[in-house]
DNA sequence: GTTGATTTTTAAGAATTAATAATGGGTTTC
DNA sequence: GAAACCCATTATTAATTCTTAAAAATCAAC
């Protein structure tokens, strides 16, 4: 799930984006002053950095150098402040957008998406109970720790996210993942992937909860 | 130089920008329809489009479909269409900016020299851990001491740069650095160019934290 | 409970993939 | 024209993954 940290010290914008952004499947941190919002940062990880300028205790400006000095978090400016001169200055500093309020709420999705899309944040990612599998970094990671999957369990892993709740036979899943045509792979191969990954990915891979057997029919993973 | 294609049918504006677009230091080519903008896309290979919706022989969203289905070139779009519809039309056809006019000048420059330093058409400068890339001298530095990459190990740096995170499977690699159509290198001379490029650019190259080998998948620079 | 079928687990050799070292051809530079 | 460098390839070595077979465990039906 794409984190958005929102800068803002106006509780009714605070309220309003929040709930626009949650709309469009971001979670969503906020944070008042810079100190706080740096604090953030360095906790949270987020994916975005929505700033206003004018802050309680000071100046947006300095939290976007901040934080780009130190991370490649991108940053957009959405700030009251629509003058040229302001607009540059956030350029300079290293902002990826900058949008002038008051903001019109599709185009800030877009904006936001886009930025994503431009500074590659955008991993499909997907959540499997605690997994987080990121198809274009190519991993799955519990609890931050990657879980190292050899390239056949991955592949294994996304047949089965790409048919979530359907029970897929032994031979769906010989032919989705060794689909040499016409050659044979001996069936327990794929019994033995399937344990390999249940125990890399199940808590407790005696009683798998992600990865379930229908006797008879084959596998299905459900969550 | 980096070459600016301007897709305008107002004489005036073209005269105008021009002259800012040259002043900053850009090169820049005009079109003034659908027809002429696609050839010279074709023909020059520009590094960005600026692209007005309203043209003389039909519309500018198409003009941006037709560039983004085969080229990977930054689009902005630059029109007095400032609706919030349009202006996520366009973002949704895969814009890069939507700018609306008139337009600023300063905030102009600033937006183009943003989306190419975005799309990394640019000379940028980026921290790689304790190395240092600079894209418009073209050198990665460490401690202030030259690497001395060779042309083939810095264009693999950069494309592992442009896609940082995302796991880059041998046949991208090939076809992002040597990509002569059809024509097909040893896949092992790869293999020898990321040895190289770790022996440059890692403090372990036995141990590389730079770019990670993902078995079976392929490299990835993940930091 | 016993039986037979299905699934799980284990372990080890085969195969694949990646890393390293070394070679020769070609180009540039002095 | 020799030296230095870069590029592509081959051969060799190292490491991990894949496949198989066989034994153990589980389940369903009688």
């Amino acid at each position: 799930m794409t984190k958005i940290l929102l800068v803002e010290d106006d509780k009714s914008i605070i309220s309003n984006l929040s709930e626009l952004l949650m709309s469009e499947g971001f979670s969503v941190r906020t944070a008042v002053g810079q100190r706080d919002a740096i604090a953030s940062v360095e906790q949270d990880q987020p994916d975005l950095v929505l700033l206003d300028i004018c802050l309680a205790d000071g100046n947006g400006f300095a939290v976007c150098s901040a934080i780009k000095s130190v991370y490649n978090i991108p940053v957009i400016f959405l700030t009251a402040s629509g003058d040229e001169y302001s607009t540059v200055t956030g350029f300079d500093l290293g902002a990826d957008d900058y949008i002038p309020k008051p903001f019109r709420p599709r185009e800030l999705i877009s904006r936001i998406k886009n930025i994503l899309r431009l500074t590659g944040s955008i991993g499909a990612v997907i959540q499997l109970g605690d997994i987080t599998v990121d198809t274009i970094k190519g991993t799955a990671v519990r609890n931050g720790k990657d879980l190292y999957l050899s390239a056949l369990e991955y592949r294994l892993l996304l047949t089965f996210i790409n048919n979530r709740g359907a029970v897929l036979s032994r031979n769906q899943l010989l032919e989705s993942i060794w689909d040499i045509a016409g050659e044979f792979v001996n069936d327990n191969t794929l019994t033995v992937y399937i344990k390999r990954l249940r125990d890399k990915i199940e808590t407790d891979p005696q009683n798998p909860l992600i990865i379930k057997t229908v006797r008879g029919m084959g596998y299905k993973v459900d969550l």
